[in-house]
DNA sequence: AGTGCACCTTCCACTGAGTGGAAGTGACAG
DNA sequence: CTGTCACTTCCACTCAGTGGAAGGTGCACT
């Protein structure tokens, strides 16, 4: 007796099944989520996966093997696991980041040399911004950006560039959703959004002060590619000037839109009129 | 008749049995070698994955599909696969890359920024240089390495620097395999590398000339976290001076330990004596 | 508009690879 | 010594995954 029933309900059972109709694969893929959701850590123990990725430790343990044989995940010495660097290896050669980083890279470079600011590059991946890219001086000033990571659009200077360039349905289910309100600053109504939007789209600038982190402002700029798209954005985060409060050094905003139509530029596009 | 024998020998078979015994991890993991493997492609087809991985059709095809389910790979509109973003962000978590990438960056922007030279990150991973971090001018010299690809050790500056303070045994295991002569002035035999080593050891810089690349040399040094062991290498690239040769400028080299220096007290090493 | 070709998608009978509960090991604390 | 917690190994069972073959689809050349 004791019959292993497998995917199936349980032998004697008559309580709700806990059937898991994921696929090999599917489990594979959890075990990595289980690193980034619900929050990133950076090491982990077999059980812990195991508990994220809502797999019985057997199986865990097993795919956790493969995985360290692949090279996906590396075993520390204390028996904790962490993401492995043939993952790292295979996720840098993705196309959109790695093109769009080779690229861009020398004008951010360029841009924060000139400003000495903390310097972001985003796309739009999922109704997320997805930074990409991010480069700051030793004095780091409070941001809470970081490679790889994502933020909402409404409240970032890069995110709302975003947006405003977006396909109407994206900005329109956006838009629908209720927006997080992280300062007094923040601008959560969807009309007052979309007047912003158009004024960014007139100007090709977003300026923001004050939405996402204390004390901070920021300056970003639409980068596009070959065929006019808008394909990613740049922006200078600075520390709020207690003087002039939101306003931003013109020679700021300049520098951010002389680094976008450089990077736009070396992507292909060609501007036709204005 | 006509019986399915799965992994199994071929029906009426008495050739060799071409026999597939990896696992289905294996076999999701060969799909993402593919890209990498023989040569980096950036998008391929369907049948292009299958025979790079080995694998049959519908086979291949329906692991593609869960990779695309999950954003580890994306389908083209051409219909053709590239690696997705998932892979990407994921990626960018490994723990060895991030931290040291983060660390490092301010100081890399320094020395590029005092040097307008190739700036470059790598840590010893597999007998190979691992390039980390790239940084370099719109006005690029000809330069092969790439964020996320591999270069030998005996013939790079930051190789030559990671081989002189590994452990003995992997210095042995690399120079006991013939070493592949790229430049006329590429050093290939086991003992003049050895005292190469030392030397490196002694002055704390590695100095390298025409041995990759035509028309270039370059400056690295060893980056040391809190126990003291060198965990990665810094280099700056440059065109080789016609009029002085291989000799490189002093304030270069200086810039190059300067920036080592500062990484390496950044991760908390305080060096003890000398 | 027809033929050929290359590539992709779907189908389905078969079975061994993967499953997960349970028992075993090991390290550490009280 | 006993309990607890975290990891590892085992193994009988069975259904998820397999891959050959047949069916689409798109395109180039005639």
């Amino acid at each position: 007796m004791s019959g292993k029933p497998s995917r199936a309900a349980p032998p004697g059972g008559a309580e709700a099944a806990p059937v898991d109709d994921r696929g090999v694969a599917a489990r594979l893929f959890a075990i990595l989520d289980a690193f980034t959701a619900p929050t990133v850590a950076a090491s982990l123990t077999l059980s812990a996966i195991a508990e994220r990725a809502g797999l019985p430790l057997s199986t865990t343990h097993r795919m956790v093997a493969e995985w360290v044989a692949w090279g996906g995940l590396a075993r520390q010495e204390d028996g904790r696991y962490t993401l492995g660097m043939r993952l790292w290896e295979i996720g840098v050669q993705t196309p959109t980041a790695r093109t769009l980083r080779t690229i861009a890279l020398p004008y951010l470079e360029d841009l924060y040399e000139s400003t000495r600011e903390h310097v972001h590059l985003a796309i739009l991946d999922g109704g997320d911004a997805l930074y990409l890219e991010k480069l700051s001086g030793h004095h780091a000033v409070n941001v809470i950006s970081r490679v790889g990571g994502r933020l909402p659009l409404h409240s970032t200077g890069v995110g709302l560039v975003l947006l405003a360039y977006a396909p109407n349905d994206v900005i329109q289910s956006y838009l629908n959703d209720p927006l997080q309100k992280f300062l007094p600053q923040t601008m959560t109504s969807s009309d007052e959004i979309r007047a912003r939007l158009s004024g960014i789209r007139a100007h090709g600038v977003a300026l923001m002060s004050e939405e996402m982190t204390a004390g901070s402002s920021s300056v970003a700029a639409p980068i596009r590619d070959r065929t006019g798209q808008v394909v990613a954005a740049v922006s200078i985060v600075t520390r709020t000037d207690p003087a002039t409060g939101a306003r931003l050094d013109p020679a700021q905003e300049q520098a951010v839109r002389v680094a976008a139509h450089g990077i736009s530029r070396a992507l292909g596009y060609r501007r036709s009129a204005t």
